[in-house]
DNA sequence: GGCCGAATGATACCAGGTCTCATTCGGTGC
DNA sequence: GCACCGAATGAGACCTGGTATCATTCGGCC
């Protein structure tokens, strides 16, 4: 186990994996690991990288077979960046939530769903769309970028 | 002037590029004329073949710089799509909203801010975050889609 | 008409994915 | 332990959406 691991984590995704009847194989493991040790945002590239750092190979295909295979377990969750880049945060998949991401350090926040349903069942009835889904991103400066930001 | 093109919109889209001090050139008149006539959501790639269909021919980046403008002018908008792709939308730049969009035929409906700016000025406080940018997407299905979906 | 910055097209390039296909893995039945 | 077979994998081609570079052209102004 390489340092900096985050094991219950880890322990975690794969459960996540066996419980919906996919092989938690060597390599879905080490993505495991990289996702969960993984500070903030991360995109796939950025999972390859740490892993030759560590000397360890994957097929490129193979990690994004994985994210996919996360993002529709709901461990993972992708995100859209005001940049128009896509990244990817690793997620609670027990009850529906949104992100707030520190624009400055890439580092999430789960957010609760909170009043949106109410105000999205409003908007259903008034426009007559049926609404299926829905994806609410908050960007911002974290309260430690923003100290740091202070002290400069 | 093409049939089918909506010249209320084309010059809406125009003049806020001259109010902002930009040349309307041929180009970007054509760029204009495209949005205004797109039903829904559309990509860069989608002009480029409705401009050749017309045998209207203009380059990539070209479109492309375009639809950058048009953007910072809040005249289009772009959206991330459930699938991963991205997509631009014809916009009211003049007051913030945000879009309903109906997952089978792409159209889409401006949908008022409302309660959202309380909402979140709550998840700022209880987060500590400085909220910088937000972005609400719905999906779904609009009533004409709805209802050709119910004659099947 | 001449000047000069803005706009343009062609083209190369890039990131982030997806697809194909031949190979290998790994869980099951024996 | 071995054979079997579908699941997983890596390599590499390919694709979409977008950006960078650069030489050319345009267009508003004197
Ligand atoms: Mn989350
Ligand atoms: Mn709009
Ligand atoms: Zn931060
Ligand atoms: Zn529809």
């Amino acid at each position: 186990m390489r340092p900096g691991i985050n094991a219950t984590q880890t322990e975690r995704i794969i459960q996540a994996l066996e419980r919906a009847g996919y092989q938690a194989t060597p390599n879905r493991r080490l993505v495991a690991e990289l996702v969960a040790s993984a500070d903030g945002h991360f995109t796939a590239a950025h999972l390859l990288d740490r892993g030759r750092r560590e000397r360890v190979t994957i097929g490129r295909a193979t990690v994004f077979r994985a994210l996919d295979l996360l993002t529709t377990l709901r461990v993972v969750e992708r995100l859209d960046l005001p940049s128009g880049s896509h990244a990817y945060v690793l997620c609670d998949p027990d009850e529906h939530h949104h992100h707030l991401i520190c624009s400055s350090c890439g580092r999430s926040e789960d957010v609760a769903d909170g009043e949106l349903p109410a105000l999205i069942e409003r908007i259903g009835r008034r426009s007559g769309y049926r609404i299926e889904a829905h994806r609410l991103e908050l960007f911002g400066t974290c309260p430690r970028c923003a100290g740091a930001e202070a002290d400069r």
